[in-house]
DNA sequence: ACTTTTCTAGGTCAATCGTCCTAATAACAA
DNA sequence: TTGTTATTAGGACGATTGACCTAGAAAAGT
């Protein structure tokens, strides 16, 4: 409760990163140590499994997220706005992805392949941004078909991160966000009840 | 040579498919060994390292993929029908992909973050669905945006697989490929320098 | 000052990993 | 047959893993 960041969270921050850039599975205890620059005893004190730090680093993307979706919200002058910010993190985060891929994407698929019990946490972080889509498809005047469209654009967005990550083309990205905002532009500009 | 399956064979395709499972990285020798019934020493005399059957398994995916679209080049009349039987994937390894996600993608992004060398390799299944949608896509005349198109569509697959995988949601892959089929339809319908 | 709690360091543990080796067996060639 | 190669089994290796323990330092409370 401190207002000066604790090993803790230090510890989670390093923790999220790794988990991000080299997958759950692949990174160690060790790693997040020396990551840290703190001692593996110490590390214990503070988690006592490797699935309490994959909790805390979930909740800790859950927080940020909802955080992000809040500013948007704010920021965001109209839906098609508030849902363009949401289709530009592929080209803000651009570098990123093409090196590690969607890190919510990544994470749900690698805990599923493991039958890890957190997969459902993770996939929790999948629904905020599906919920918070809906609710914007809904303002746009598209309230029956608002969770197809939300998902619809959550899919493309995945796709899109796994095929530049694969191929890691520069101007891939770009190119399939330029149809994405044409894609929204129709629904945005018109009433329900068109192709998707 | 022999037309009898020798051991090396079975091993490949069981780690073909424990791979596919529990991912690169999660399964071992051990588990190999154990699902073709072997002991550990003779799986060393078949492979030398774990990279050594990583890459019979990605080339025997090659070769199954190659054949698949080979297959698909003569069963369809037309190359929309072509395309619907890549879209159909979807549909005929619906269990599959829901359990383990897609296995070109989730393969690619796993090397990948791993930093494995192999992951050039991967991305060359996904090279092989490219450019066989490509010359689809030219076959219908649209051949400016012929890749622009494949890669959409192979986006779209992606994202649809990490999605089933991540919500296991019965209805949604059948939603999203009735809606790829009607974008399909689109396409073949009409002349070039449509919307996307 | 003193006690108690919080935090840190570093060592140890059994299990598992990929790798490697050797010996026995099977298949085959002479 | 006998000799040679191909195949299999099973053990052993060093390294790394997640987990655990203990002792001491730092901080907080009295």
């Amino acid at each position: 409760m401190s207002n000066t960041k604790s090993t803790r969270d230090h510890i989670i921050e390093a923790a999220d990163l790794l988990f991000y850039q080299q997958g759950y599975e692949h990174t160690s205890f060790a790693d997040i140590a020396d990551a840290v620059k703190i001692s593996r005893g110490n590390f214990y004190y503070h988690f006592k499994t490797k699935d309490d730090i994959l909790d805390a680093v979930i909740n800790l993307r859950l927080t940020n997220t909802q955080n992000m979706l809040e500013r948007w919200e704010i920021e965001g002058q109209s839906p098609e706005e508030r849902i363009r910010h949401f289709i530009h993190i592929l080209i803000k985060n651009q570098t990123k992805i093409m090196q590690y891929g969607c890190p919510v994407g990544t994470l749900s698929t690698e805990l599923a392949k493991m039958g890890h019990h957190a997969q459902t946490d993770a996939t929790r972080l999948f629904t905020l941004f599906r919920t918070w889509l809906v609710q914007q498809f809904i303002s746009l005047g598209h309230t029956a078909i608002a969770d197809e469209l939300a998902m619809h654009l959550l899919a493309r967005s995945q796709g899109v991160a796994t095929l530049a990550n694969a191929f890691r083309d520069e101007n891939y990205i770009g190119q399939e966000v330029a149809q994405m905002n044409e894609w929204l532009k129709f629904y945005s500009s018109s009433a329900a009840s068109h192709p998707q």
